[in-house]
DNA sequence: CTGAAAGCGCTTACAG
DNA sequence: CTGAAAGCGCTTACAG
């Protein structure tokens, strides 16, 4: 039972192996990789060698591995860390990356960090050996800055918000997904449709902001500006967001229906309306944007434009695999075109029929 | 700007600096690691390899000095990623052990799998020196199994659902804030009081049961087997288990409250209550455990115990790093005692004042 | 079929 | 103040 007592003891090494099945330490890494060079090991020594490195419970060292095979089967993954909190967005990406990655046998390995610009040196200096490739979840940065980025390491972006030489970029289509939301909004009878849109200038806000202008075009209804209500990607700025709007609009009416910008806006959104009273979705009706985990745990449940966060986590570690090879191997080839996937509306009890009725904002 | 061309490029090695400043490779490994051992560098020279390794984008390569050094300054967190999700509850531990890790200058790599007994063995593989010790969240294993994990790798637990020889466990009271929480319902004035719980025999379950019945014989309140339900810790579970009690209690009275021992449960609970038209909180309170982000994003919002999980998240990094010293340098010492949090009742817009009138089971 | 040698990129004593 | 040597644990040719 003391087994553990002798906690200083180092792990077994090649040597270790070869001494006690009494041969040479690289007839044990033959052995044990069945490596189908020259080398190959009879019968009897090979099960001597394997009897030896199960006793002495003996694991490659991945160190002294990576040096001479440069693969750590390691991929990074860099992500800012907002208000020191993963959000659900991340959470779903991240889901798919880590299925992904250990389906190729790889590790992830976290990367977080407060502000793209200021710490781009953290993502260079992490290209040091530990991985053999960088994701870059929601990178935020100027092309300049983006150049400086290592060179022998190869990158994939999710949702960068500009086109990186040498990084490629897997997106989807936002616009249309909006588009389609506020579309399908109109079509049960709402007219009044608010938008709670992230920052202006990030290309995720803007592609939303032009798919709920085009819906209303499409169907003729006139944009109201004080129906676009600015803010920023988190349920905390879309509470508070939503609450200001209806401070300096007491009295007017309440929209019909609101497209928020992303789940989390429109979680902020629900709390700020449920703090006054106005209930949803009989008096109005809300979706998100992002599919998180977050849209079906609210009450009622979110509905939302789906982005296939999880598929796109995974397609990202499937392209770096791809770059990491052709880096290595000659052979293969490199992947450089962006991948763009599909949204799709997703209804849920969020949303309801135009009751006619308008109720006003108390 | 055709700087990312050369894609091929291998990074900088200390002899590559050291032939552009006209030194040693070992001199360059001395000015840049400010060693303050025998090698003194002159200012002149160390200017000269600053120079140089900046020039050439110099990066130490971590997979050398691992081999030398002993150390990938990376700690590993392995975690059960059931129904393929990572859950709101290890998104609050990791968010303290992200934040922990990167103080401690340490990287987190995780690795999950589906069954803690059947694939002790990935455990176990990590530790081949890619990882300097290891995170073990909420482990279900026999003490037997937890033995053979490798004795040269410290090991930290969180929620260990046994006390493992040699390794160090990180928890909280769990039992008494199921006891204040029921108290806290009680003194509401609610008397009949159902607890969706966890599977039995699971430590966390057994507590918060055994709090439970703290609470009610505290205030001589017989308590009524028909109003414990055994559940699952996810939200499919405790809408699932919400609504098959329903359905079999039809006509019935429906409990005051309902005191669930996690928020997923919590969760699925109120999506059951709310398609059967039962209104929270004003027909039925409700509470759930943990204080995950999604207690904040439910509306009403959800009352809970707070186990302050991003604190024990941090901790489990905290000692961890202590235990990696203590097996390094035999000066420092080890830790060993295991570590109890505090947990509180946050109490939050889902339990309201009892009403007096009770519903019945629709 | 198997071993001795060289080298991956670094650090740590040890000489000058 | 600085360099030559040895070694961390492995793999990859190259000899026998």
């Amino acid at each position: 039972m003391n087994v553990r007592k002798k906690k200083t003891a180092r792990a077994a090494t090649l040597a270790d192996v070869g001494r006690a099945a009494g041969v040479s330490a690289m007839a044990v890494s033959a052995a044990l990789n069945e490596t189908r060079t020259s080398a190959r090991i009879s019968e009897l020594t090979r099960v001597k060698i394997l009897e030896a490195a199960e006793a002495l419970g003996y694991r490659p060292n991945v160190a002294a591995r990576a040096l001479v095979k440069r693969r750590m089967n390691t991929i990074g993954v860099s992500v800012v860390w907002a208000d020191d909190e993963l959000n659900n967005y991340f959470v779903e990406i991240f889901n798919g990356i880590i299925e992904s990655s250990s389906r190729h046998g790889q590790n992830a390995t976290v990367f977080t960090f407060h502000n793209w610009a200021e710490e781009m040196d953290k993502v260079s200096s992490s290209c040091d050996g530990r991985i053999d490739g960088m994701i870059l979840v929601a990178p935020l940065l100027t092309v300049e800055l983006a150049a400086t980025l290592p060179n022998h390491t190869p990158f994939v972006a999710l949702h960068a918000n500009t086109e990186y030489e040498g990084i490629v970029n897997i997106e989807s289509n936002e616009e249309s997904g909006a588009r389609e939301m506020v579309n399908a909004m109109i079509s049960m009878g709402h007219r009044r449709i608010m938008h709670v849109s992230g920052p202006r200038g990030l290309v995720g806000a803007e592609r939303r902001i032009r798919g709920y202008y085009a819906a209303l075009n499409d169907a003729g209804i006139e944009a109201d500006p004080a129906l676009l209500v600015l803010s920023k990607f988190t349920a905390a700025d879309g509470c508070r967001s939503m609450l200001s709007w209806l401070k300096s609009n007491k009295g007017k009416p309440l929209p019909d229906a609101i497209f928020c910008a992303n789940d989390a806006i429109a979680i902020g959104c629900m709390e700020a309306l449920a703090s006054m009273g106005v209930r949803i979705p009989d008096e109005v009706s809300i979706c998100g944007f992002d599919d998180t985990l977050a849209a079906r745990t609210t009450v009622p449940q979110l509905s939302t434009v789906r982005q296939p966060l999880r598929m796109m986590g995974a397609k990202a570690v499937d392209v770096l695999m791809r770059r990491i090879d052709a880096m290595r191997d000659k052979g293969s080839e490199d992947m450089t075109s962006p991948v763009v996937f599909d949204t799709s509306v997703v209804l849920r009890g969020s949303i309801v029929k135009a009751s006619g009725k308008t109720r006003l904002v108390p």
